[in-house]
DNA sequence: ATTGAATACCTAAAGTATTAGGCTTTAATT
DNA sequence: AATTAAAGCCTAATACTTTAGGTATTCAAT
């Protein structure tokens, strides 16, 4: 069982960039989150040495630039949350944002769907 | 749409207790953390203070004693999580979720029988 | 060669979270 | 009355997060 370090705030958007983009490099993910808020490269940069010592990031080299990957999936990083709150009980999450939310029927079907598909894995294995 | 703070990961221990045992003084808070943690009484007072300010809860007076009660309930703050990494897509949630765990046979027969339950309702409005 | 852009490294400052000591007040107990 | 326990309040110290400036190096273009 490897332990999964919960990100802060702002790791997490760093993570959700990666996640989205695949490995990148410091600019790359200024780019990205510069466009949404008044960061400096610096920042951004310094985040993720940090965040490589936490062990939340890993980095090769591509010629003069470190290239960003996370070390976790968001995956493994959304189980670290729930494990928080819910203890790791799973369907007691999904009990509890079936109550909070009143998802649409759409919603409710897809659900419905991915269940299915993942019971029908399950018997074929 | 009411804001809900993201509480840090004391805070979020704090609210759990909370959600289990319903409003609580802070010695109740104190003697649930001091089981498992080693945590002064007043560092519970200080956070369950601070966290007031933030408006993660509220309380009332009773005799001499400050009973908290969480200002949003677990379903709510767990739609905060949801929003941060998911951007509030649950159904991507659940999907990621059946991804990363190999759930049991029986927890997803129980999910199942969630969302059945989720659309009887919908179709019975 | 000089300049300019892109990069990483080092460092510090400001902000927030976490911890808990000491003080005062109040109520119950001896 | 004196003591003790329980409570809230104020405050400070420590640790972690977030921000970004300055410096050095390297590569490309002038």
């Amino acid at each position: 069982m490897p332990e999964t370090p919960i990100p802060t705030p702002r790791e997490l958007e760093i993570l959700k960039v990666l996640w989205e983009t695949g490995p990148a490099s410091v600019r790359d993910v200024y780019r990205r989150m510069a466009q949404e808020e008044d960061l400096a490269y610096n920042t951004v940069q310094t985040l993720l040495r940090i965040m490589e010592e936490k062990g939340l990031v890993r980095h090769h080299v591509d010629g003069r630039a470190f290239i960003y990957t996370p070390a976790y999936s968001k995956e493994q990083s959304v189980r670290g949350f729930v494990d928080r709150v819910f203890d790791g009980a799973v369907d007691e999450l999904v009990m509890t944002l079936l109550r909070a939310e009143k998802l649409s029927s759409e919603e409710l079907d897809r659900l419905h769907g991915m269940i299915q598909e993942a019971r029908a894995k399950k018997s074929r294995r």
